[in-house]
DNA sequence: GATACTACCTACCGTTCGGTAAGTTAATGG
DNA sequence: CCATTAACTTACCGAACGGTAGGTAGTATC
């Protein structure tokens, strides 16, 4: 896993363990205590290479957006169509989050957070706005080749699109329900495209 | 607010601030020293009244998941076909949600909580299932009935839907996105069964 | 060979945490 | 009039919290 980049081996201990502990315990319930138990390393340790505890998650979460934002883009610029791109983003996004759900899971987490959950200071949704405007974007451009329908608007439906991503995400953490995998990514954004409610001429159905 | 039913002025008192700080904070950034001073109360009195942080807890999840039940029935009974029920059930979640959103925080929160951010004897699994089982025995009968693609399963359709009613919520909660009131339910539902697609031919374009 | 810096260490700080022991007050029942 | 119970109170517990003071081994520089 290359998602952790850091110049000290003792630094790269700390993020891993502290990446199992914010992910798996939130941020409040995650302790330095344990993380530093679990990276094998002294608390001082930690406090000289991050500012507070704070500043460690802040790392994470920011390794977690900007990881998800290059993703996106790589993913979107694999296809001319939106259906193409759309497909693209899920799959890519399920197959990063199958190998590094801990990661992922911070991103999420800190998208959905309380004002209290987390500390005042923190610097994230500047990244989260960005990632949802990327999607957004697309959308905006779809709209105008004529690929999307004019009926709805662009910001609603990137809302609709980037919000079923992420609970298909989110509730995998909980409950693993399907596979997440490019099958599953070319379904959703079918479904998506396509409306759930039958078509009155079964003329070209297409597959999903 | 009749939400939160007591036999004892105190008790209601500590549930009251209890939902304020848990909702603001998360389970374990709350401090039951907070909630007893929130609350006028003292911390034997807390405890004198639950077992536990974690009872006291378990008390407002219990209270949140069964009143979004009892909307969703309420909702569900109100029309026939699919279209209206699924108005009637974002209708009503945002009606409520405008008016008790920290209960709502609460179910939603509990909803994608990580394994370890919550006590573990906490029983909320079960409840999330019937509120999603719900949503999804509506879809099964309007596939039955024709109302829908059936192309699509039951249970992705059902995942899409109540995925993406609570994904309005929970960024309602970060961010007021838009007004959560009837209109936005009916383009919410319009959107899930149109999907975002151009339409090939655009007979009868209906309105959302 | 003194100086300075990095990268830590042991030991400990004050605070807050969730939770409790033991006593008090007011009402109720026999 | 006494016993019991409900509904608390003050005072406190040990443990864990995030964070730090002060020292040190190793390396590099002058």
């Amino acid at each position: 896993m290359a998602a952790i980049v850091s110049h000290s081996k003792t630094r790269q201990h700390i993020l891993r363990a502290a990446l199992r502990h914010f992910a798996n315990s939130g941020y409040a319930a995650a302790s330095v205590q344990q993380i530093v138990d679990d990276a094998r390393v002294s608390k001082p340790a930690l406090y000289y290479h991050f500012k507070d505890k704070a500043g460690l998650f802040q790392a994470l979460v920011s390794e977690a957006h900007d990881k998800e934002f290059e993703l996106l883009c790589g993913a979107a610029a694999r296809s001319k169509t939106i259906r193409g791109q759309l497909v693209e983003i899920l799959a890519v996004l399920f197959d990063y989050f199958r190998e590094n759900r801990e990661l992922m899971r911070i991103a999420l987490a800190t998208m959905f957070a309380s004002p209290g959950e987390l500390p005042k200071k923190l610097r994230y949704l500047d990244r989260c706005e960005r990632n949802f405007e990327f999607i957004h974007t697309l959308m905006k451009r779809a709209l105008q080749n004529g690929e999307l329908d004019g009926r709805f608007g662009s910001r609603e439906m990137a809302f609709g699109f980037y919000g079923q991503a992420n609970v298909h995400l989110m509730a995998h953490l909980v409950t693993p329900t399907c596979r997440l995998d490019r099958r599953t990514a070319n379904r959703i954004v079918g479904l998506f495209l396509a409306g759930a409610a039958r078509k009155r001429n079964a003329g070209s159905p297409g597959k999903f």
